[in-house]
DNA sequence: ATGAGTGCAAATAGTTTGCAAGCTG
DNA sequence: CAGCTTGCAAACTATTTGCACTCAT
């Protein structure tokens, strides 16, 4: 899996200079970070993780934000409406089931991007994008609370 | 229509006494806002709605999560990460379609749910929920601005 | 009458913006 | 070197909390 973040890590890389953007070291760090995390995380997260005073949070909010649109990035939403970003593996679009407890994410392969933009399409909607994220309590917290 | 979001609102408010929830004017107001809004609404906008001074925006918050809570109000979350609320149609769980240009909502009955609840149980997920919404441009916006 | 509900003020969390200085290509 | 990036400070938006007062049941 060391090879797998790697790869990705790489290649996001690769997205940032495609689309013009400047490699620096917070954006290393950040995409570090991101290709090596369990889940997608929230600018506070991966700031947190950087934590050696590696570059300030406005840079790393600023940096999401650029990554989301060069399409290195994608985004989503908490059900507290905090957003969070994981590396986009290609175009490989994907989501997240969340444990409410412990915060533990598993990655959903399911996703209905084809029925919502053949429905949004019929009627009449176009650049269509959808948020999915889908929470529960995972067993391992279950039983550790009753 | 008139009728349809009149039954939806006198549902609501039986729906809070059954919870034990106190009836007061300012849940009214709110009920009301939220039985005749187009689509899901956010705190602040049906603070707008109600405008007249009727209630705090504090009160519009609070309100909002205890109807989540009795069941009366479902939550959903913008791009943005706003949350907003519709009433809960009983048991009739659904997403929306709004344009990111001009805020137009249309009620999506396609839902994912079964799929993802069979298998976030599969994976010893309990308590599922889940946040679906989908954003385009709709045809109107598209065709006004080229 | 009694405790759920409300208003007002103030605190928080998350995110964005302005501007001068720094570093990449 | 030019301009994209960053840091720091400060503004902002959305939401939450504390506390005394009020009203529905």
């Amino acid at each position: 899996m060391a090879e797998c973040s790697t790869h990705l890590f790489e290649r996001s890389v690769e997205t940032l200079r495609e689309a013009g953007l400047r490699v620096t070291e917070p954006r290393r760090a950040i995409l570090r970070t991101l290709s090596e995390a369990e889940g997608p995380l929230s600018a506070d997260e991966v700031f947190e993780v950087l934590d050696a005073g590696s570059c300030d949070l406005v840079t790393v909010y600023r940096c999401l934000e650029s990554f989301e649109k060069a399409g290195a990035a994608q985004r989503g939403v908490r059900e507290n409406g905090t957003k969070v970003y994981c590396l986009a593996h290609g175009a490989d679009h994907h989501h997240h089931l969340t444990c409410r407890s412990c915060g533990r994410t598993e990655r959903i392969d399911v996703c209905v991007e084809v029925d919502l933009e053949g429905m949004a399409a019929e009627r009449g909607f176009a650049e269509v994008t959808h948020v999915l994220e889908v929470f529960g309590v995972c067993d391992g917290c279950r039983s550790r609370s009753g």
